[in-house]
DNA sequence: GATGAATGAGGGTTCATTCAT
DNA sequence: TATGAATGAACCCTCATTCAT
């Protein structure tokens, strides 16, 4: 999908100029002079391209959230059983270029204005609904059906958590930490096969 | 404890109108004229107290904390055994008064600036490590040694995940769903009785 | 007078459309983005055809005063007598098409920049001189000479205090009470016939 | 009425240097900063003490309003008899410190923004129904009922009249011109003394 | 001829902070 | 102690204008 016209590249300049800056100041500090300034323009032509800052930084937003999609489909096309498709889906979330502790902050900031900016909210609301479609489609072949929404909500509430203690950096939270987290909870709560039915 | 001094009165209506008008509006929206206005007082009084608007917030976490850990210190003191310790810390964390969509909120825009805020980032260690060492020291009684940090750190990334989704309001998270998602863990991970000592 | 070249027309396009976001916007809220947009075209365009915005804004005004001068100039050719020419300079500044609470906006916007802009101004001496000409020459053979000069003001100046008030649309004034105060004004000032010279 | 509060002095200041920028530079041209020069103070000041621009020039257009209403008002007083009334009306409004270019023009540039914001034109309603209310009061005792409404909007459109072409300084008019055509009008078309009543 | 990318200046507005009273 | 006047910096955003294609 090559971007033919200037307009798309520059616009995809910009939401990636403006998730870095996100990275480095938080939202307040992320400044549209900032954000120029990060992909080589002037002020001027940010806002020629966007509206105004709060779509600018929704649509970062839905790129990060691209970038993270690709990568978790990805590894849930390679995968063959169901529970290959559960770590597919974690593995993806912790994936090394994402698992960092400016990008957790660069989410954690835009989580922060998700009550404020409905739009920002919409996103986040497709992220949290894809997250748990993935992982119902897999749960249902290991679990009993009354048990896979409690674990659904607990794969995906370890994994914020531990996104955001590496966003605030407290306890030097590693990725291999973070995977030895999930792989300890998945041991103990789901089974590697179908339950065989009598 | 009473507070004696008038300016100690003031200064604690202060940092509490703080922290509410954080929940209402986050941190970019929370100026100090309308701390000032939502404690009663003049803006000017407000710098009189708290030599800038850094210092306020970082008090006003600091108030939000104890409040919390005055919830969670009041039921452990009523456990008897480890395992009602565990879940003294649980529940103290989603204690109803605290466990809102707009309390979430306020946390989050405090952990959004942890990373370019030094102090926020000291009281955010000081919180986190004291969840863990009273985890620990429950744990340390329920499970051999080297699960006991995994335990933990799980523990607290579930308790956070689901604070941060209930800040989301997203899949309309209750405090009565958030605690199901507790005791699943718990009851697939932890015994409820110490391990019997060969 | 046919427009033949292509260029022409787009001019006249781009007049047009320049007064007719005046009449919806003002001058400050008439933007070239809102004018080039109005004429179907790109706003760089606008600025290819005119050398800048101030350009543009004394092309529209003088297109809406040619406007105004042909529907008196077609009224006067039909009058016979100096009445009558009288008469048909009034009416055709009430025409119903140009006695509109929106056009007399934009004249009124144009206006109120001709004290900071010398070519709108020389346009607009222009009108007062051809309004006062035409009613000279009219009321010559009606008044005594040293009456001519202040009835012809007078009645300029009745004009355009009902345009203003048409254009503040206070006091729903409509086009027949406008006529009807100039019909009171001439029949009490201006003889019909011409004074019996003895 | 002595302004004892400070706020209130410092309002009055920015409001006449409101419109006195307004003379220069127009509407467009009077910005925030440039009152604030005007006024001797800081740009951050003007928004201290008017919410917006748009508030502080309608402030501005009010304050120059009623200067022009106790013209009428101080003349109303020493009036004895209805035509000393009306002429008491008249002569207001062209006293030699409001019959101004410049200051007609800072009228003009207030009107042309009537239709665009609603507060600038419920004060030039509330104008022009106290203009109306003055002649008709006077009126009334000078003509039949059924034409003191033309006369008195007769008046009025000659008086905007005036100013507008003193605004646009087209013609050289003076005061003493603009008095002479209002004395000529009420000499053809009032009576100076109440119609006997048979 | 026509487009729209790009710039940069400038405006309104918000706010933390300082100061005089 | 308390107020609110005053400042100045910074931000978002708008727009006329220029240029490359």
């Amino acid at each position: 999908m090559k971007l033919t016209k200037i307009s798309e590249i520059r616009r995809k300049e910009l939401r990636q100029a403006a998730f870095e800056v996100l990275q480095l100041e938080g939202m307040a500090g992320a400044t549209l002079e900032k954000v120029a300034q990060h992909a080589g323009a002037s002020k001027g032509i940010v806002l020629h391209y966007f509206r105004n800052k709060q779509e600018l930084f929704e649509h970062a937003m839905r790129e990060a959230n691209v970038a993270l999609r690709e990568a978790v489909v990805a590894r849930l096309m390679l995968a063959k059983t169901p529970y290959e498709r559960l770590e597919a889906v974690i593995e993806g979330n912790f994936e090394e270029r994402f698992f960092r502790p400016s990008i957790c902050h660069a989410w954690l900031s835009l989580c922060a204005e998700v009550p404020r900016e409905p739009q920002l909210g919409r996103i986040q609301r497709v992220i949290h609904a894809r997250m748990r479609s993935n992982l119902m489609s897999a749960l249902k072949h290991l679990l009993p059906e009354n048990e896979c929404q409690v674990v659904a909500l607990s794969i995906t509430a370890l994994i914020d958590g531990l996104w955001l203690r590496l966003g605030l950096q407290s306890e030097g939270l590693t990725r291999e930490m973070a995977l030895a987290e999930m792989r300890d909870y998945l041991q103990h709560r789901v089974p590697k096969m179908a339950p065989s039915n009598p």
